[in-house]
DNA sequence: ACCTGAACACCGTTCAAGT
DNA sequence: ACCTGAACACCGTTCAAGT
């Protein structure tokens, strides 16, 4: 068995406490635990420290909040950094691609939003959107309203009432139960009972996720092209 | 001047606590002062009682939040349950008079996507809602892809990323500061002042809010009117 | 049946003290 | 320069006690 003494460089204690290890160490229990398991002192726990040390590398909770929250922005802008091409297609897959990160960062797009400074790194992700637009052909006004009709789903996620009432039982059981209060509720959930391609009764998150993000930049390449169209006439 | 004395019945303490009065206070003190201001404590000093009074009334915070909830979608339901006519036009007028709604209420949001039980005046709505789509000739899936694409814009609301970035000073002297950095993003701030008709450097929430609800309804209804055409060939 | 006071287990944070 | 222990001002909540 190996010695463990104070000696030894591998045991825990020897690494120094710096930012960027308490920042990682947030993320980390962050997407383990869930946000609200990142307290000062499990944090501090984590990192073999009492909370009140982890105030000299970060300011507050605050400030915490908003490094973690640049963290996976960054991870977000090495994902699509590199995606080029017509803008549909770019655009398509570099929101995907930040998609994909999120979706192992769970807990950031309600911290995101909590977030009163602006930051650094969601400045360089707009930054490149709009170079992308741009050079699409996008007037300044429609590239603005562009950003806003797209909202979040532009950073790969999206805000859905009925999150949790996804892990549906049997659609069929529960559409009997709500037959008499809800019919129309009731008869959409019946609706996969009948038709067997039917999407229904489970919900595929990528897929209505794409299914919207497909609306949305049909719509705003038509509004380009009409754009163009009066522009050039 | 008017005696306050025990007998009086105006008197403030004689009106006795109810459910309905904690919920009402609880929205009315979430409406003046934000969300975070509602505690079990404060929401006793406003009804002139103990914190501990409101458990005889709510089962405890989440209980407070579910019901304040439920209160502001009952509201909604209140305002947009009458809209009728073609599909289009009454999902457009429902969703702007939702939307009304939660400009009373800007805390809603965020407790709403809070919540993990559902809500029976939420299921109300939505029972709504699907009965607009399906008198509108959706079949069940797109129906079902419809309110998934519509989101929380279904309920008059959305959220974005730069959310309190809106109470910008000059645009084109911000524009010169990150110019360097963000060329784009300096140059789409740079627009307004070239185009005078720009609505670029101020964001009209509500234009912004219609414009991509417009969007989303054109494209829902383009693929309606396709799923209609292959059904009856 | 309803309300209260004291207490408990949690937060984030301050501050004086240690090394 | 970095870490600690004790303390403070807040939370939500429990519980025994009052009326």
């Amino acid at each position: 068995m190996t010695t463990t003494g104070p000696a030894d460089p591998s045991v825990q204690p020897r690494v120094p406490l710096s930012r960027e290890r308490v920042l990682r160490a947030a993320v980390d229990l962050a997407d383990e635990s869930g946000i609200e398991s990142v307290t000062m002192r499990t944090l501090g726990q984590r990192l073999g420290v009492e909370a009140m040390s982890l105030y000299n590398h970060v300011s507050g909770k605050e400030d915490l909040l908003d490094r973690m929250v640049d963290l996976v922005v960054s991870e977000i802008n090495d994902a699509t950094g590199e995606i080029a091409g017509d803008w549909t297609t770019a655009m398509r897959r570099r929101i995907l691609a930040a998609r994909e990160v999120l979706l192992r960062h769970r807990w950031a797009p309600n911290v995101l939003e909590s977030r009163t400074n602006d930051s650094a790194p969601l400045m360089r992700y707009y930054e490149s959107l709009i170079g992308l637009f741009r050079a699409g052909g996008f007037s300044n006004d429609l590239t603005h309203h562009a950003l806003h009709a797209l909202g979040t789903r532009a950073l790969g996620y999206t805000h859905e009432p009925f999150d949790d009432a996804q892990e549906l039982p049997d659609p069929k059981v529960i559409a009997q139960q709500l037959a008499g209060e809800y019919p129309n509720i009731a008869a959409l959930l019946e609706g996969v009972s009948h038709d067997p391609d039917s999407t229904l009764g489970w919900c595929d998150d990528q897929f209505e996720f794409e299914f919207a993000v497909d609306i949305l930049l049909d719509g705003l390449e038509r509004l380009r092209d009409r754009e163009l169209a009066t522009r050039s006439s």
